[in-house]
DNA sequence: GTCTATACAGTGATAGAC
DNA sequence: GTCTATCACTGTATAGAC
């Protein structure tokens, strides 16, 4: 018996092993150990080999994050939509056991082969919070500088989540973002 | 003629490729080429290979910021300290354009590898910070707090620079940052 | 201390049988 | 779609001449 896979069932479990290991670390032997496809199954649904394989993950990662944060930020009520947001980013990053690809692929020499969609992710995160702030009744530059500082802070978090082994440096920059955002100053 | 190095001249040229490149991306060819070093020298001043360069790089990181930063905060008046604590955290990062090994490494499947050297960095900088912000006048559970969001901003802003390609970003956080632990609550 | 030569495992990638 | 075999290449590491 053999068990037949489709592409979009492959690209969550080729994620987990870039999470694991960065870009480079990711050798198709790990990602075939992680998916349990061998590299000639491996090519078939990414002909471009590892890139192409990153390049879906993060357009993967994008779609969700989309999905499930920015879009509601840009057209639901503001308020509601940014306690969504915290809900969401702490179940996505899994409570600070889970990096982020876009944060992981920026620190070291991916950076530039997939510059235009990382800073794209940040970009669009930033401003759609900004925005949804502005219509919280935040003022436009307060707001500006509140969305960076939350968006930059999460990264910071996960960073030292993973550096002191403690998930709780995580919650706790979480709870104190979480109060800065509902502080309507 | 030909050139006769010491091993302490050569870390930081390890560093940067290092900074560049992350461990796993930082091969002993690409280290070659910055240090000018063939691999024979190398091993003649690290004959653990690459694993003893990243600890001789991390060691040496470590002992520039126990000398400029962290011994002051707990050392000096601490005001002053904090005020230089944020220049020399600029200088070091080049303004967002140089990142922080620690924090890389940190991400990556090389953080089990250096556990401890990574952990007691942050570890050290979050507490000696609480510690004169403490002998300024906070309360010592928002100086604990405020340290540990200074510590994880710088970063997630070097991150966010990383990303976006843009220094501006870490260049806004670190005067926000600033104002924050000047303004005694 | 520096170099060259070399060993050998592991890398990303391709071809072709099933 | 999945596998195995195989490719050329680069990886880390070692030995020994100078």
């Amino acid at each position: 018996m053999r068990t037949i896979n489709e592409r979009a069932d492959v690209i969550p479990l080729i994620a987990e092993a870039f999470r694991e290991f960065g870009y480079e670390g990711a050798s198709l032997s790990r990602i075939t150990e992680r998916t349990g496809l061998g590299k000639g199954s491996l090519y078939h649904f990414f002909p471009g080999g590892k890139e192409d394989m990153a390049n879906a993950v993060l357009e993967n990662v994008d779609v969700w994050f989309e999905r499930e944060i920015f879009q509601p930020l840009r057209d639901n009520k503001p308020d509601l939509a940014i306690t969504r947001m915290w809900d969401a980013a702490d179940a996505y990053f899994r409570s600070g056991a889970r990096i982020c690809l876009f944060g992981s692929f920026a620190l070291d020499n991916t950076r530039d082969r997939f510059k235009s969609a990382i800073a794209g992710y940040f970009r669009r995160w930033i401003e759609a919070l900004r925005d949804a702030l502005v219509r919280d009744g935040w003022n436009p530059a307060e707001a500006k500088d509140c969305a960076e500082d939350v968006v930059l802070a999460i990264q910071g978090a996960l960073v030292l989540a993973r550096a002191t082994g403690n998930n709780a440096v995580f919650a706790r920059a979480l709870a104190r973002l979480r109060r800065r955002t509902a502080a309507n100053p």
